[in-house]
DNA sequence: TAGTCAATCCCCCTTTCGGGGTATTTTATC
DNA sequence: GATAAAATACCCCGAAAGGGGGATTGACTA
């Protein structure tokens, strides 16, 4: 009986062409290419583990592991992302993400990564713990518009309908710090108005 | 004789997989993962067609695009990019890029994608042309949240990212009625915020 | 003909944004 | 240990957004 498997990433070709490279060792029992479809096709498919990318729209990866941990408690979920930010394993961690596994992974790596993970280890990506910030494995958009970390954080908030107070509350950050993010996030992507910075954000899947 | 098809993408999984769904249709002469090493490749490989990201370790996809030009000019070029950013699709068509595509395409689409630009054609995915609704498409948030046509028009031209004044200039209106309709849509729409209204119209094609 | 509704306009007010500065501390890198 | 970048914080100011109230006109209609 091979193990069920659901995979959550928005790009089409993704999905597809991880469901190819490892129908042989698992069942997919599904593939989902929206956040907010997450949750419902879980519950139908019940899955043993899902593949669930961080940047999907509607509902980010993080929200959906929040989510997962609070209503299917047996699944096992593996983030698979471009992303090697520490702050993104960290908080993978802190929901306690059973693996963390890299789009530029081989096949035989991707396949080990589920299989120790279904077994009852934990499994993150080793490329993780030996991270040099080397500019092309940034995403390029950081890179054409050189945002800091900080910055895309305090985007997807603003994209997500906080105000510059709620950010500062949630950040535990002064009013005017916000403000000067806000200010340097403007001027880096040459716009002047909040629809913008929503347009960009959306386009971008920021 | 099936066509030469090279795969440049640094995600390992995902350049794999495209490999997968579509071999039946291509000969995969090759797959490379480091912008350095595409030109190399070329040479050695010959293909009829090229699948580049844009965003490659070591040399982008458009400065790749750009020595492709030079030196091997029979050579079709296809960029297979998750970005819909417009300077993106200006700078392709700028550098005689022979296709578009989206890595949230189907199999399907890609490979209607590879076999236009084979025949000779330019072929930018459609997504990219930010087709507008047409406006008899409205029945059903009329219907829905009771908007007027006026506050429909005027939620388009909010997204649009221009503020109040804008609209009351355009529309020949004063500034109060224009506020005046804000704050109605706001209310049928139950919501408070700027944000709040950019997502609805993004999520209701609006 | 009385009633409804879309569209227009005006007053009040507070909060938030956006743009112009400047400055300190922390962190990483050389 | 010097330097650069990132993150933090503050000042001032005008513009825009948001929320409360009310009012008029015209068109359609029950």
């Amino acid at each position: 009986m091979k193990p069920r498997l659901l995979i959550a990433d928005d790009h089409t070709l993704f999905n597809e062409g991880v469901k190819q490279l490892i129908s042989d060792h698992y069942n997919i029992v599904g593939q989902v290419f929206d956040g907010k479809d997450v949750l419902t096709i879980v519950m139908v498919t019940r899955p043993d583990v899902i593949l669930l990318d961080i940047n999907l729209p509607s509902i980010n990866g993080f929200d959906l592991a929040t989510e997962l941990r609070k209503s299917f408690e047996t699944i096992k979920i593996i983030f698979l992302s471009m992303y090697t930010e520490p702050r993104f394993i960290e908080q993978s961690k802190q929901l306690k993400v059973d693996g963390y596994l890299l789009k530029n992974s081989t096949k035989e790596e991707l396949i080990l990564g589920i299989d120790s993970v279904l077994n009852g280890e934990n499994y993150y990506d080793q490329k993780l713990n030996q991270l040099r910030p080397s500019p092309h494995q940034d995403d390029f958009f950081v890179k054409q518009f050189s945002l800091t970390p900080r910055e895309i954080e305090i985007i997807r908030m603003i994209k997500d309908g906080m105000n510059t107070t709620e950010i500062a509350e949630k950040l535990f950050l002064g009013l005017e710090t916000v403000k000067t993010h806000r200010k340097n996030i403007y001027f880096k992507l040459s716009i002047s108005k909040l629809t913008e910075l929503l347009k960009f954000a959306l386009d971008n899947n920021i």
